[in-house]
DNA sequence: GCCAACGTTGGC
DNA sequence: GCCAACGTTGGC
């Protein structure tokens, strides 16, 4: 049995929202834009096929974990940074040598409710999660007893 | 809309 | 290699 890791994923809702993944035609979408080293070192190095991962909805009246995703392909190059017409194109990055990366994920669930930023920081158990302390990071791990812990928060069994 | 936090850039 | 200036993120 391969263990998987866990992870979470930051998106503006007026931008990209768990219902938008949720819609898609294979409700898949590449994570695309990630213009940040330490992000792009998880998604290039130790997200790995069937990892799952927090939707979170940042930049909004509620800041909050509102669903869950699951991986379903492995970091590869992210062409948006080859293409002069993208909003995320970096000049910098050429295909044979790319600098930035993305993954593939799938819409796995919502959570029967959504847990918010503030309800997170009022938890001592949760208090070393990076959400709280590395507020700036759009791709980050979650420990596992934080994403046990969570679940249960939501009302999710599993 | 404001602004603090913080990652990145570039001059020296 | 330091660090000030700058730009962006994201909570409020």
């Amino acid at each position: 049995m391969s263990k998987h890791n866990h992870w979470l994923f930051k998106s503006e809702p007026t931008c990209f929202s768990l219902e938008d993944l949720k819609n898609l035609p294979d409700a898949t979408e590449h994570w695309d834009g990630v213009r940040n080293y330490q992000a792009r070192n998880f998604l290039r190095d130790q997200i790995k096929l069937g990892d799952r991962v927090f939707f979170y909805h940042s930049n909004t009246a509620e800041p909050a974990i509102v669903g869950i995703a699951q991986v379903v392909r492995e970091g590869y190059p992210d062409w948006t940074a080859f293409d002069p017409e993208n909003d995320h194109f970096d000049p910098r990055s050429a295909p044979e040598k790319p600098i930035w990366y993305m993954v593939d994920v799938r819409f796995v669930r919502v959570l029967p409710r959504p847990i918010t930023l503030a309800e997170l920081r009022g938890i001592p158990a949760l208090a070393g999660m990076a959400l709280l302390n590395r507020s700036r990071l759009s791709v980050q791990p979650v420990r596992e007893e934080e994403w046990d812990l969570i679940l249960k928060l939501a009302g999710v069994e599993e």
